[in-house]
DNA sequence: GGCCGCTGTCACGGAATTGTAACCTTGCGG
DNA sequence: CCGCAAGGTTACAATTCCGTGACAGCGGCC
């Protein structure tokens, strides 16, 4: 899971932030001065930084200069909260190295777009896009999933909970962690739910099925 | 190196521009008024002029229309900056020539992109900008879709989506990234705005919507 | 002003999908 | 052979998803 820090001295915009980043799945590091800021980037090294350009003690120009002045934390992305009329400050940011900047008051929906965005551009030589295993092949990109060639339709959860059974082919996968992968962290349900996916599963895949193994009192694998 | 001389009179916009610019990899010159920025282009014909339209003396329309007047910079392509609310200068300034426009307050990022979009579409004249998929063919450059060589007519918004989708052709595009791509980042929007104007473009495209797929639960797809 | 094309929203309804429960089968230890 | 728990199977109601038609706001244009 991708961490975020965030730098922010005001409370209930900290608690906004950590709120709606969570809900879309990233893990929050809080700090709520600069020092403090600066020091948790270094020791916890996350994936981005958000931060407040107006903070007291180190402000988030010298903030941003520090992180990108030493090694360890250059290539840490950072987003910059600028109030408006900031003007001045937000280029000086820009100029320090940030990567983007979002003016407040802003759209939480669009700060969580610009996150992932700035994510998504370093990270793209990741994991591949299609994967095989077989006669299987299920490219993630087009979402298809085909068997000897031939396309399987699928549903949207199918589709996820093979992607995750052949991203760990030839281990055992528990419901609980195929609840979390598939389903996400916030889906209280039902363990059971996964046996009637896999069985949907198992119907689609025909004579393959036989692939998907049950490891009694265990979870499911698919043979790799 | 490419070359690009940015005209600006405000200097911290300019010293933004200069590094973001830089760090992407350009050559930067600059020019501080109109008439000095005309003087520059012509003495070093640059690969593109990024072109505030608020200038002392001399304003960017008339330095955007005196570039194109001149056979020597004719050809160099313009990005003009507008203000938020120059919307009547907007128009008169791609009316004079201009190839694309960013309002401020721009994300750099943005920016960058358009850049790299505009100087890609320079030099591959004639192609670089069209794409094909089957029976459908698209210009970027001369804003015209053909459907069996018969000209389809588009809306702005229409064709800005099928650009989007033939460049991704293949692979589902959730409404997420439809709405970042073709809408922007910074609507605020019903992501089922998307949905009506996917039903607009089948509409339009006949018997080849069919190749315009839905993919439930997860977006829409073109097939490739 | 009046008309018209473009756009973003919305409500409706059919259909696909999904989570859960109830019931059945199987494997396993004793 | 028995009992039991784990998992398979089936059924179903609730929910979600998406196509569709309608509509109002907006700006351009006559």
């Amino acid at each position: 899971m991708q961490r975020i820090l965030v730098i922010e001295d005001e409370n209930d915009i900290r608690q906004l932030l950590r709120f709606t980043l969570e809900r879309e799945g990233f893990a929050v590091l809080e700090a709520a001065d600069g020092l403090g800021g600066l020091n948790m980037a270094t020791a916890e090294l996350p994936d981005l930084v958000v931060l407040d350009l107006m903070l007291p003690g180190l402000d988030g120009c010298e903030v941003c200069r520090r992180l990108k002045a030493q090694a360890a934390t250059a290539s840490i992305p950072v987003l910059m909260l600028t109030a408006r009329g900031e003007e001045v400050d937000r280029i000086v940011g820009l100029t320090l190295g940030a990567d983007d900047y979002v003016v407040k008051p802003f759209s939480v929906r669009e700060l969580a777009l610009r996150i992932r965005a700035i994510l998504r551009r370093g990270s793209r030589p990741g994991q591949g896009s299609v994967l095989c295993r077989g006669r299987l092949t299920l490219d993630a990109e087009a979402h298809r999933v085909t068997l000897d060639g031939e396309e399987v339709p699928l549903t949207a959860t199918e589709f996820r909970l093979l992607e995750d059974l052949m991203r760990h082919a030839g281990a055992v996968r528990t419901r609980e962690q195929l609840l979390n992968a598939v389903w996400g962290y916030s889906f209280e349900g039902y363990a059971r739910t996964v046996d009637t996916h896999v069985r949907r599963l198992r119907a689609k895949l025909g004579d393959e099925a036989a692939a998907l193994e049950t490891v009694r009192g265990v979870g499911y694998r698919l043979r790799g």
